[in-house]
DNA sequence: GCGATCGTCAACCGTTCGGTTGAATATGGG
DNA sequence: CCCATATTCAACCGAACGGTTGACGATCGC
């Protein structure tokens, strides 16, 4: 009796849970690469990519013994359409989502241990 | 030490608030005529406006006895310019976001006591 | 001023969340 | 076969969530 956007939205209110889609924007990756870059557990990163598979964001493949994580952007296509309706119908600015990305990705490596995911191209020269 | 887009997802994650969200579109309304179409106590809803606030979703101006909620639009549009950076870009489709919202709002009237707040027009024939 | 209305506050309740730890379960390599 | 690696499971914890109820402070109308 769950919604999809319930579970989506709840899924991306979590800053963890965003780095780790923006970090996978870049590439799949496996699961203990995922963790690396944050402070907890291994656990607590496998629990947050089950929120992530089960809100349909990412889909995992198990290849020998590593997990693979790969984005999914499809699931959030159907909530981006939800808030895209109260939004004036505006253009986004892909600029601001670029310095969004950054900040969030700065904000996780405070101890000068940069994930080496950067920001995605978005189409470079626009 | 929260972000923006963390209370905004979070506020976003609960089918409640995001109907309340549809039912202000339509028009500002007080807390009591917000309340009306749901099931659960004035207090809860109350609750759910305070978040919904916090988030900088609504406003809420008080009038009288009476406290008027407002859309408040520009919240959205950070969370969707970041969610939109997953979505390979893609044009959205308003005629879903229709979709969207009337099934929302009809999930939430099971008892044949439908909320007077349709859909927006999304730009249509107003 | 009095009573009804509007809305919030405070206390409480059960559930979920985000995290930990330690053990368990594959799987691959020498 | 044995061990290291990769990942999850299970139990636990404190905090936050979503809801209730009852009392409370404003405010309006008469």
């Amino acid at each position: 009796m769950e919604s999809q956007l319930d579970t989506v939205f709840a899924a991306l209110a979590d800053p963890t849970r965003r780095a780790i889609l923006a970090m996978l924007l870049e590439d799949d990756m496996a699961v203990t690469d995922v963790a690396e870059p944050f402070e907890m557990s291994l656990a607590a990163i496998s629990k947050h990519l089950v929120i992530l598979t089960r809100a349909g964001l990412i889909s995992q493949e198990k290849r020998g013994r590593v997990k693979w994580c790969k984005l999914e952007p499809d699931a959030l296509r159907d909530a981006s359409v939800w808030m895209q309706g109260f939004g004036q119908f505006e253009p986004v600015n892909l600029d601001a989502f670029e310095r969004f990305l950054e900040a969030e990705l700065a904000e996780l490596a405070p101890d000068g241990a940069p994930p080496r995911c950067s920001v995605p191209a978005s189409g470079g020269s626009d």
